[in-house]
DNA sequence: ATGACTCGCAACGCGAGA
């Protein structure tokens, strides 16, 4: 089973881009983020017609994830524990064949003076409790999204350009790393040594340059990891016209 | 002139994104 995760930075203005993305690449299971719309908004019907089943937690201009699968979705949780407060649409998980599946939009936490750093902090707190719960399930788990971290400097084209920054500050990449060392694997990174990027800014030619960072994430549990076959990154969205700023992320499922 | 962002919106400039 192929699983995909894209932020598509509008499903408004991307339906182009996903309708060819899911004919052309054909994932059994997509995870979307930055829909940037209320459900009754979402596209669905058009990608029903593609043969997916449509699950989402939509909002209006900010935020929203959804989850598009051949196989049903079942179970269906929208948003993450841990505040009632938090009305922003970053989270949804679902099963589909046995596999927990959680499409992510993780907050980008700049500037970090302002009030957005601790809620990014807070938000992580959540999604690391939430995913200690997962693991003890013993389900083969898939926590796929826009973590908007910098694992690592090698993941960022200039590591000095981004020092300071909410997406490499260390309170983000130890939280980052506390669900690694709680039992989840980095697909990509586990996958391959190789340099690769997953978003490139719309601005100052960075596409062109591949000036890119490596923020969207498949994190794999014990049972997951356990099953997975390839790992990718699909570049082509990217150089599409009208592209999101991020390219698709994919792993596969054996069994 | 070497490079120039893109979304949404009770919009027509601004906040947000990363």
């Amino acid at each position: 089973m192929k699983i995909a995760s894209w932020n598509v930075n509008s499903v408004k203005v991307r339906l182009p881009r996903l309708m060819d993305y899911l004919k052309d690449y054909a994932p059994d299971v997509l995870c979307l983020q930055e829909l940037k719309v209320i459900d009754e908004n979402f596209p669905r019907l058009e990608v029903e017609e593609l043969g997916y089943h449509v699950e989402t937690h939509g909002q209006k201009t900010y935020n929203g994830v959804a989850l598009l699968s051949k196989f049903p979705l079942e179970d269906i949780r929208r948003g993450l524990p841990g505040d009632d407060a938090d009305e922003q649409a970053r989270y949804m998980e679902a099963t589909v064949q046995g596999i927990r599946i959680a499409s992510i939009y993780l907050p980008n936490g700049n500037p970090v003076d302002s009030d957005k750093f601790p809620y990014k902090l807070g938000w992580m707190e959540r999604l690391i409790t939430h995913a200690k719960g997962l693991l003890e399930s013993e389900m083969p788990v898939v926590l796929a999204g826009d973590y908007n971290i910098i694992p690592q400097d090698e993941d960022c084209y200039d590591p000095k350009a981004w020092e300071g920054d909410a997406l490499t500050r260390p309170e983000s990449r130890n939280r980052f790393r506390q669900l690694l060392n709680m039992g989840y694997t980095d697909a990509y990174r586990a996958y391959t040594t190789d340099v690769n990027y997953t978003y490139w800014d719309y601005q100052r030619g960075a596409w062109q340059k591949d000036h890119g960072i490596r923020i969207d994430h498949l994190l794999l549990s014990p049972q997951a990891t356990d099953r997975m076959g390839k790992v990718g990154i699909d570049k082509g969205p990217r150089g599409q016209d009208k592209p999101s700023d991020h390219t698709p992320i994919w792993v596969e499922i054996e069994g």
